[in-house]
DNA sequence: CTTTAAGTTCGATGTTCGACGAATATAGTT
DNA sequence: AACTATATTCGTCGAACATCGAACTTAAAG
């Protein structure tokens, strides 16, 4: 049960989160765990694993994920209370949240 | 006074337009223009001239601003309903929109 | 202990990026 | 016409990126 490295939430920088948020396919992995931890070898992603262990590497490095190792597994978890807290409404804005939240979040927010 | 060629509002791509944000000059070009509309050539950038020539076609390509070109000057428009009405939120969220700025959104956005 | 499964790391390939200077185009100015 | 100012385009450079397959590591299963 290692935690893999990652930035503190003080140190997410906007650039580097951005440029992780720029590709389709890190995009869609974040919006998969939206629904909560998973596997990183469980997602049915149209690339080689290096390659998805690559992009899995940029989204703990930007600090979009958390990362813990246990065995010889992997899993991932969205770190959605630090980007929050950082960049409040990003998550949503980029289509990570579904739909639902996002139409949730948009019906609270009017409502008040 | 022609319009530089640019997407259309429902042409902004997710994808193109968080890769332009990523950039802290970009940001930082967009940032300004929130004020107004401003010439091309009256931002005072540590870069050489070709190189802002280079980052306002990468905004005018990801459909962030518009340029318009009239005699020897063009002048860019920061597209912000546009970019608004497609991703709402996002310049707040991104630092594009000074803090007063996005203080009066919050507010008014709150009073409704 | 051998096999299998899960991931990472490595090296190579081709692409994109950000930056630069030089050359060019366009349009005012003298 | 010559000069100046504005800005783009072109060619180049090194760095970073995305992808792959192969080799490797680690650990669980048989």
């Amino acid at each position: 049960m290692a935690l893999l490295p990652q930035p503190t939430a003080d140190e997410l920088d906007l650039s580097t989160v951005l440029h992780a948020l720029s590709d389709r396919t890190r995009r869609r992995i974040l919006a998969e765990l939206v629904s909560g931890p998973r596997r990183c070898g469980s997602f049915d992603l149209p690339i080689a694993k290096s390659s998805v262990s690559h992009h899995f590497k940029v989204l703990r490095d930007s600090g979009l994920i958390r990362v813990e190792a246990q065995g010889n597994t992997r899993t991932a978890t969205l770190r959605r209370d630090d980007i929050e807290a950082r960049f409040p409404g990003l998550l949503a804005v980029t289509g990570i949240l579904d739909t639902d939240q996002t139409a949730a979040n948009l019906r609270n927010r009017d409502a008040h």
